[in-house]
DNA sequence: CAATGTGAATATATTCACAGCT
DNA sequence: AGCTGTGAATATATTCACATTG
């Protein structure tokens, strides 16, 4: 066992390193063999230290003078990250995100083939969506099961989510990538991570709203509000 | 000019706010007029001096021994976040990610009324998206102007993503919401936030791959791969 | 007396700056 | 000479713990 990792990556780092990987791609695709931590620090658009201590969690994969070679680093990354496995994905809910995320080339082509969308309103299920056959929900363990699923894409309403949610941990489901803005309780070990999409643009109105404050001071104008109406 | 905001909210404080404002409406809705921060925190599921700090940077709007008025929080964090303004956006790219995310009730829902789908794709232009007329990205700035948008949200391919982010820019959108998992240039003052879909299944992959290490530890098994295919 | 608001303590993340290799 | 890897320094975030207050 030459080089396994040392252990955990801080959260911070680990959130960069599909970043890392996909610039790698793009630079091997251009015919590039060998990339300093400045380079990748400029495509990444972060600082150089950060990329080079980013890339220690993973172990002393550069060379002193040289830089890192592209393919093997992309390779250390992948296999930390667990990319160079397969793991195939279900979705849980298919309206109109659920639907979209299946259509969606993205997971595909980043390695994560979808083998299932579940929903439970029979108007939805034996559709066709994302070329996979929506199935009910009672189906979910056994595709889990028989597909070797350990992540699941949660998109269903707010209010069944939290039940999607028991029976894709039921199932064997380890990780949910949720859609659904609302606060889910997951056992001990059951990774979850979050999107809120209406939530980034309010933090997006946030720094719109800063903007239009600090105009307004300097005309002299008060906060007060006058901008409601479209 | 009673209590305007103390400036800058720290961005870990920031991103919590649309979900303690989401939480606040959950609560309203059942009748509760006020909240401590325990509470909040147990439906937020993250620790109580937590709570109180990110909305200390709100001003002091709760009430010792008493809590906060659910009500009136939450308007302060609207107002703070800018959310009772409205705030049109626009998305760029009328592929399965932008039909969906057009199709998607939740911006809507929060109050991001969508005024205008581009592509440049002759066969999309004309097609109805969401309940609007996909229009040609040449349309952009005329309707940035006219409805008055500071927010654009980007789901086209990677190729033409920097190109449609300079038009945005130049229609004169402040802040962009990307789909697309590149590394944008934007002038200063521009925010742009990133939500890579595939990254974040990479990221729970890791999770998940730790597991099955951490297994096969205890199993004394060796670490090497042989679990490459489904 | 119950719960806020906040300094102080701790933990985590970023950046600097340079010793150590190739 | 050039670039990595990393301790030390700084910055940011979280949590503790309690004085303060309605």
């Amino acid at each position: 066992m030459p080089n396994s990792p040392r252990r955990k990556i801080p959260e911070a780092a680990l959130i960069r390193l599909p970043m890392y990987l996909r610039l790698l791609g793009e630079v091997t695709a251009q015919g590039v063999t060998h990339i300093s931590s400045d380079q990748l620090a400029e495509l990444a658009a972060v600082n150089a230290a950060k990329v080079r201590k980013d890339l220690s969690y993973l172990g002393s994969y550069g060379v002193r003078g040289v830089g890192y070679e592209v393919a093997f680093l992309a390779y250390q990354i992948q296999r930390e990250l667990g990319v160079n496995h397969e793991w195939p994905i279900v979705i849980v809910g298919a309206g109109n995100l659920g639907q979209a995320l299946a259509n969606y080339g993205g997971f595909v082509e980043r390695g994560f083939g979808l083998v299932g969308v579940f929903d439970t309103d029979p108007s939805k299920i034996g559709t066709q969506v994302g070329g996979i056959c929506v199935q009910h929900l009672d189906e979910l363990s056994e595709v889990v099961q028989t597909r070797g699923v350990s992540i699941g894409v949660l998109a269903t309403p707010a209010a069944t989510a939290q039940e999607a949610v028991n029976r894709l941990v039921r199932a064997g489901v380890g990780s949910i990538l949720n859609f659904v803005p609302i606060v889910l309780s997951v056992p001990r070990g059951v990774h979850i991570s979050k999107v809120d999409l209406a939530g980034e643009l309010q933090i997006l109105s946030y720094y719109e709203q800063q903007k239009v404050n600090s105009l307004s001071h300097i005309q002299g104008t008060t906060t007060s509000s006058r901008a409601v109406s479209a």
